[in-house]
RNA sequence: GGAGCUGUCGUCUAGUGGUUUAGGACACGUGCCUGUCACGCACGAGGUCGCGGGUUCGAAUCCCGUCAGCUCCGCCA
């Protein structure tokens, strides 16, 4: 049907007989000249229709208008001096129209595809073929491609097989919320999608495949975000015989191949690891962004004797008074904060659940705050030393408990980071997050959870206190973050069925539950088990901060809005009577 | 479940109680135009101001509710 694509033709071309089809990016009439840029997904190229040239074609070329999918049969042209377009690959040349043939015709576009950027999304999703025609929208989605036979690549070469699992999978309560699929043979049962396909790949381990992976696809039923989706893709992997070293080792190879092969890109590897608690007390979060400083530190000693009761209180609880400060060095150059800024800073504490917080911004060295004179001379001169202190320096203090005022101050981190423009787009930080605890306390259901998941091994050093602390247990489990987005986590996994099942039952399970979630698992664990670990990378994620863009649904060619809705094909959707039957289903309420 | 922001021709937007018969740009239609590439010129068509209620002599504009989209908190083992 075509000879070339519309942006590969070049000056190789000229005087040659060519056919190119596309889309019509645009039309522009000049009573007898038309001129046609015709748009593939390699590039656009000019057609010109002359009259004089070929008179047939130029009174079909008339009735063409934009996003009508024509084939061009013509000759391609050197172009004048006077007329070359510099701004796109072939402006050199173009072709002059023989033949015409208008493939499709198209109803008036909702938006210009080189507009689309301000177009509203919620217009995009609903014309998403549309929007998918921009170049944008094809870089992005070819950039995960790429990513994705990198991997695979990569992943082959160290002796992975790739295997399929289930998405008709089983429901189990942990952890996220399940998509349940109800079974039309075994009436009032319900499949799960698959969350991951974590089960199953260990269980490949125990099948003796010692290396497996997949490009999975998980669904898990929460809220939605920016960088979250119902449905999203996993680079999941599990390794047999391995230590939590040759996983990590393993994953900064693959990362090192994708960003070497991808964007030509060479990381320096092996990647920085910080423990988890040291990026709680240091960050604020799990999930820090290196590429900025602005540290967290406890100053609570220093008030350790104050009168101040906003901070008395706190630390009488057994709290931790802890500041952020914002200076000259971590900002490169100097800065004055109005009070009105530093107003915000407060309300964006407040709604971080800050119960307030404190400001105090250095001044011809003096210490200025709404606290500054409740400060006797010993604390500011403390707190000038500590915190090495400079003029305009901006220190913002939250007294609470210790975790919370390092969460608090965390999200804030971000913020001034994001305010005070601290982010280098084009840097590309990774960090291990390790030692994490094995359990956390949900103070909700007032018991254990796992940090990771149920099935992470505990950290052998410290197993000891499983009975008698259990919150003070490591975990072989560790997190993969790039510039402050978690882009992976795995573990070594328990490969004792004794151990397993204590685990469960730490985490509330009852045994009865145990047996009906879990009891095949457990079975399996008991018929030659290898040690085995491995981890899961999110692939959309990743290729969103690979592509340096903003969400997670520029990089999926269908998604879903915040409210989990297909804005192009409308699902969900009610469905008739009958098939509600079928499956033995009743909606009892719809609202 | 909660907080914030947004909603005006197909698209992007101006309009913060009366001069609005809701204005502009792009797109669209018709005509003219042989070198444009953000083509140009002329004319034209196109709007339940998200939806419902209220306040007012008068509402796109103020208030309440509601829906949708986005960002965030909770949630995401």
């Amino acid at each position: 049907m075509r000879t070339h694509l519309c942006g590969e033709l070049c000056e190789a071309q000229v005087g040659e007989e060519v056919s190119i089809c596309g889309w019509v990016n645009k039309r522009r009439d000049h009573g007898k000249l038309i001129f046609v840029d015709l748009r593939d997904y390699s590039g656009i190229v000019q057609v010109v229709f002359d009259p004089n040239f070929n008179s047939f074609s130029h009174e079909i070329a008339k009735k063409v208008r934009g996003e009508f999918v024509i084939k061009v049969d013509g000759v391609v042209k050197r172009r004048d001096e006077a007329t070359i377009n510099y701004k796109i690959k072939t402006g050199k040349i173009e072709v002059f129209a023989k033949k015409v043939s208008i493939l499709s015709e198209a109803e008036t576009p909702p938006f210009i595809i080189e507009n689309r950027e301000n177009v509203d999304e919620t217009t995009r999703l609903k014309y998403r073929y549309i929007d998918l025609r921009s170049e944008e929208m094809q870089n992005n989605l070819r950039l995960k491609h790429s990513v994705m036979m990198a991997t695979r690549e990569f992943l082959n070469s160290k002796g992975f097989v790739e295997i399929e699992t289930p998405i008709l999978a089983k429901s189990t309560p942990e952890g996220a919320r399940d998509f349940l699929v109800p079974s039309r043979l075994n009436p009032g049962r319900f499949y799960a999608l698959p969350q991951s396909p974590q089960l199953f790949k260990q269980i490949l381990m125990f099948s003796g495949f010692d290396r497996c992976y997949q490009i999975a696809r998980c669904f898990r039923d929460e809220d939605l975000r920016a960088d979250r989706q119902p449905e999203f893709t996993q680079i999941d992997l599990e390794m047999s015989f391995v230590e939590m070293e040759d996983v990590i080792e393993t994953i900064e190879g693959l990362i090192y191949f994708i960003f070497k092969k991808v964007l030509g890109k060479e990381l320096k590897v092996p990647f920085e690891r910080i423990n988890w608690n040291e990026s709680i007390e240091k960050y604020g979060t799990d999930k820090p962004d290196l590429r900025y400083g602005l540290l967290i530190r406890d100053i609570s000693d220093i008030f350790g004797t104050s009168g101040l009761k906003i901070f008395k209180d706190v630390l009488q609880k057994d709290g931790k008074v802890k500041a952020l400060v914002v200076n000259e060095h971590s900002h490169g150059n100097s800065m004055e904060f109005t009070r009105r800024e530093l107003d915000e800073f407060v309300n964006v504490a407040k709604s971080f659940g800050a119960s307030g917080l404190v400001w105090m911004k250095v001044e011809n060295d003096k210490i200025q705050s709404p606290i500054a004179k409740f400060l006797s001379a010993k604390e500011e001169e403390e707190l000038t030393r500590t915190l090495d202190l400079k003029e305009k320096d901006l220190v913002l203090i939250v007294a609470d408990e210790s975790s919370k005022s390092s969460k608090i101050l965390g999200s804030l981190r971000t913020y001034i980071a994001e305010k005070l423009n601290l982010l280098n787009k084009d840097e590309f930080k990774f960090v291990w997050i390790v030692n994490f605890p094995l359990f956390e306390w949900d103070e909700k259901e007032n018991r254990l959870s796992p940090t990771h998941h149920p099935f992470t091994k505990p950290d052998m050093h410290t197993i000891n206190l499983l009975e008698s602390d259990p919150l003070k247990v490591k975990s072989l489990a560790y997190d993969i973050v790039l510039n402050g987005e978690e882009i992976g986590g795995g573990s070594i996994r328990i490969d004792d069925a004794k151990l397993q099942r204590k685990i469960f039952k730490m985490l509330g399970i009852e045994d009865e539950e145990i047996e009906k979630n879990f009891g095949f698992f457990l079975k399996s664990l008991e018929y030659g088990v290898p040690p085995h670990g491995g981890i899961a990378i999110g692939l959309d994620r990743l290729v969103m901060l690979l592509g340096r863009l903003e969400s997670i649904r520029e990089v999926i060619a269908f998604p879903k809005t915040q409210s989990a809705v297909c804005m192009l094909t409308n699902s969900p959707s009610e469905v008739k009577e009958e098939q509600l039957k079928e499956v033995f289903i009743k909606v009892v309420d719809g609202s």
